[in-house]
DNA sequence: ACAGGAAGCTAACATCCGTCAATAGACGCA
DNA sequence: TGCGTCTATTGACGGATGTTAGCTTCCTGT
């Protein structure tokens, strides 16, 4: 595997066999992850907000997040919405090897480190182990389904439990990676940030950051969720955590061929 | 193909051999359409707003619509949210068939005709039918881009605009497969389930139809768009229809194999 | 034709949220 | 250390939206 480095300097992050075992982790054997694994060509550190891919751009490598957290988003005008928000062990741009072009820019969120596939091996994936191509589909599947509970949390919350809920559903998804952050979730997310996710002006993002704080739910510093009760927060944003399949149902294994 | 009766009587939709050719229809040769059409082993017809599929069901088949629309919707409280919406040749839970359970609702909007795909069946594609197996992967990538852009309209637009972007998409959709209305665009829709859609209350939603038509925009008149400017309508909601990949990059297969 | 119910419409008031303006705090860099 | 920039915070005001209530229109079944 070839090593590169962005526009900061080549991370210390340990690749020490298990960067995939993310969201695929449980469709897959170890066989298949160590398999994903030898697929990625390159691996590349990025800097404060460095958009990894632009908006409308044909490219024929697929990219997965190893550390820090990625967006997707769009821009109208002089705004900037965002679609999505990543973890690692997902591939962020798994559409555009089937869509072609992709409909949205991949930017990171502070610091990232994110491995590189081609397209040509995504193809021999797809020719020469059908379970591994499978578990790829369900993984956008997932997707899909993280992108309904957005419309949702966007129809029906306010702006306190929509952050609420964006926090909750954070915990929970790096929860199911393996990592645990009982009292403190640490993210780079600026008040504008999560104003582009929850759909609410800056002014007002800090006024719910504010409401949380006054209600004793969390405190919110610089992108850091700090709490002690994690149960209270999740069920003041009405967190139902079914749609993220955690308990494995993605695991079809066993019902295919 | 046996025929079934739902809660209404059996429709007149003539099976001809092309109901299917609708999202689909750029990706797959005429073989492999008619090859899709004999797996579905049931066509039924259903009355108003009845609940196809509940959420949390296990269920062995797949559901593809034929006439019609159809509401993905969750419940909370003694609310409804609706989270997307299909138009025929859609298949509606693809992903029932990968995730096993639905985290949401599938609900008849009006009166519905739909054709049903044994999971076996399914299988024996993604075993026999590499081609058919990526065209339906593909699909669901789809809904994912028709959901992200459900997410940024709802974080971008107010309310009238909100409901012409609804408008305009369903335009847009059901010109790709075929259906062409210069001057009126027909649904079932109540202004409730244009305000489910959108995330505004029902009372909001008449003032927002109201808006359009004192605009000069459009005439909403139970659930039919009346407008003779459509060009006009998609400027208002500042509606782009790249996300739904209508220019064919869905094209993948000379890119494959 | 008639009655009942569902859907559409309107008004009044309260709350949520956007915008503008100004200030304070935190961090990076020289 | 000091400066500049980005981020966070607060207040004031106006617009967008939610809620409640009541009324009207349209559709449908008898």
């Amino acid at each position: 595997m070839n090593r590169t480095t962005g526009s900061v300097e080549a991370s210390s992050f340990p690749l020490t066999g298990d960067f995939l075992a993310g969201r695929l982790r449980q469709n897959l054997s170890l066989d298949d992850l160590k398999y994903i694994e030898a697929l990625v060509e390159t691996v590349s550190d990025h800097g404060d907000t460095a958009r990894l891919l632009a908006r409308g751009t044909k490219t024929d490598r697929s990219t997965i997040l190893i550390e820090g957290y990625i967006f997707r988003t769009v821009e109208s005008g002089d705004k900037r919405f965002i679609t999505g928000v990543h973890v690692p062990g997902d591939f962020v741009d798994l559409h555009g090897f089937a869509l072609k072009r992709l409909d949205h820019n991949i930017d990171a969120a502070g610091r990232v480190t994110v491995g590189s596939v081609s397209h040509e091996a995504l193809r021999r994936v797809m020719r020469d182990r059908p379970g591994v191509a499978r578990a790829m589909w369900f993984a956008t599947l997932l997707d899909a389904a993280i992108h309904r509970k957005w419309i949702q949390t966007l129809e029906q919350l306010d702006a306190p439990r929509r952050i609420a809920h964006l926090y909750a559903e954070l915990h929970t998804r790096l929860e199911l990676i393996g990592r645990d952050f009982s009292r403190a979730l640490r993210t780079p997310f600026t008040q504008f940030d999560m104003a582009d996710m929850c759909g609410v002006s800056a002014i007002h993002a800090n006024r719910a950051v504010g409401k949380l704080r006054e209600l004793g739910i969390a405190e919110i510093r610089r992108g850091d969720l700090y709490t002690n009760d994690w149960d209270a927060l999740k069920r003041y944003a009405q967190f139902n955590p079914d749609y993220l399949y955690g308990d494995g149902p993605l695991k079809v294994k066993e019902d295919w061929d």
